[in-house]
DNA sequence: ATTTGCATCTTGACACTGTAAAGATTATGC
DNA sequence: GCATAATCTTTACAGTGTCAAGATGCAAAT
C-alpha cells in the first residue's frame, strides 16, 4: 500500500537522527522511541537494525569519532607541509585541532568521553592494533618525536609522556567546552618533557 | 499503628543504601524505587527528603567526596611530619592516596568522575572559594611547593602546572582503575614541571 | 491534656521508557 | 512466481521518575 513502509535507509537516518538529538537536547533526552519518531517510523523499528539501545549509542559513537579521527589527522597532514619543524608541531597541530573540534561541538565532549571510556584505551602494552584511533595516531606521531630528538625512553617512560600528553589536552579541551568555562590558557606552555 | 511509620534517619539511610546499590550493581541499576525498597519504604517516601532523583545523587556524591578529601588530607599530614622534605613530598603523598583511594573503591570514580564535572573545577580566577575541596587542596600544596622553589609563576602558568599535575594523576587513577587495566606504571616519574 | 500544625510516609495514578512477541508489508533469490 | 528473509507496525508488559491526595505520628501551643 504506502509507498514508504521501507525507509530505505533506515539505520543510517537512525543514527544521524540520534547525533542530531543530542546536540539539540543533550544525551539524557534521547531515547530510541524519539529517534524513531524523528525518522517517522514506528518506535520498534529500531530494533531491526540495533539489539540494544546501547548498540545505537555506539553506531553513533562510532560515527562522531571517525569525524573527530579525520580533523585530527587532518591537522599533521596539514602541519607536515608547513614548516620543516616535524613531529613536534605536528603534536602540537594534534592538540590545537583537539580542542577546536570539541569547542565547535561542546555536546560532542560529554557524548564521547561522559562515561570515561577514553582512558582504557591509553595503554601500550603489547600493541594493541584496536587502539582507540586518535589515541593511536599521537602514538605514532610520539614514537616520531622520540627518534628525532633522540631520546631513548622505556615502554613505561612512553606510556607516562603519552598519558601526560593527552590527558593535559583532554583536560583543557573540558576546561574549555564545559560549564561555560572561558579559559585564556596558552596550552602550547605545556612541555613535552 | 505500626511503630516503624516513621523511619527515624531516612535520609542518611538512604544515602547509603544508594552508595551501597552502587557498589553492588553499578550506577546503572541504581533508581529511587530499588533505594527506598532497600530501606523498607514506600517508593514516593525520598521525596519528603529529596526533591529530585538528581538531588539524591548530589547528596550522595558529596557524601563520597568527603571521605575521598579526608584521605587526601590524612596523606598530606602523614608526608608532613615524616621527613622535612616539604611540599613536594606532599604532592606525591597526595597523588599516591588519589590512586589509592580509587583502587579500593573502583566504582567511586566513575560515579564521581563518569559526568566529567571534576574539570570545572579546574579553575583558578578569582580565587574560587567554592572549589573542588580535594582540587582546593592540591592548590594549597602546590602553592607551598612554588614558594620553597622559590619560582615565580603567572596565573596562567600555575594554572598549567596544576592542570598537568591533576589531570596526570587523575589519568593513571582512571587506567587503573577501569576497565580491568593492570598498570606497572611508577607514576611518580611524572615530574612537576 | 487536647488540639493544631507540620514533617513524614503510603497509596494510587500518569506519562514515559526499553524491550519482546506476533503479525503485516516489501524486497530478494531461485 | 514463489518462498524466504528483511524490514516495519501493533500490541503488550514491566520499570522508571514524579505528582497529588490522604494517612500517620510527633511537637509545640493552647
Amino acid at each position: 500500500m504506502s509507498d514508504t513502509y521501507h525507509h530505505g535507509n533506515l539505520r543510517q537516518a537512525l543514527i544521524e537522527a540520534g547525533i542530531r538529538i543530542i546536540n539539540e537536547q543533550g544525551e539524557e533526552a534521547l531515547s530510541l522511541r524519539k529517534v524513531a519518531a524523528a525518522c517517522e517510523v514506528s518506535h520498534a523499528a529500531p530494533y531491526a537494525h540495533f539489539k540494544d539501545k546501547e548498540e545505537l549509542l555506539a553506531a553513533m559513537k562510532s560515527s562522531v569519532t571517525e569525524q573527530f579521527t579525520a580533523k585530527l589527522e587532518q591537522a599533521v597532514e596539514g602541519a607536515d607541509g608547513a614548516s620543516a619543524a616535524g613531529a613536534e608541531q605536528k603534536i602540537l597541530a594534534m592538540g590545537r585541532a583537539y580542542i577546536s573540534f570539541f569547542s565547535h561541538n561542546p555536546d560532542y565532549f560529554t557524548f564521547l568521553f561522559g562515561k570515561q571510556k577514553l582512558v582504557a584505551h591509553l595503554r601500550m602494552d603489547e600493541d594493541h592494533e584496536e587502539d582507540y584511533p586518535p589515541f593511536k595516531l599521537l602514538k605514532t606521531v610520539f614514537r616520531q618525536y622520540l627518534k628525532e630528538s633522540g631520546r631513548a625512553l622505556s615502554p613505561a617512560e612512553q606510556e607516562v609522556g603519552l598519558i601526560k600528553i593527552w590527558s593535559s589536552v583532554h583536560g583543557m579541551a573540558a576546561l574549555a567546552c564545559m560549564a561555560g568555562v572561558e579559559t585564556t590558557i596558552d596550552w602550547e606552555q605545556i612541555k613535552l618533557q
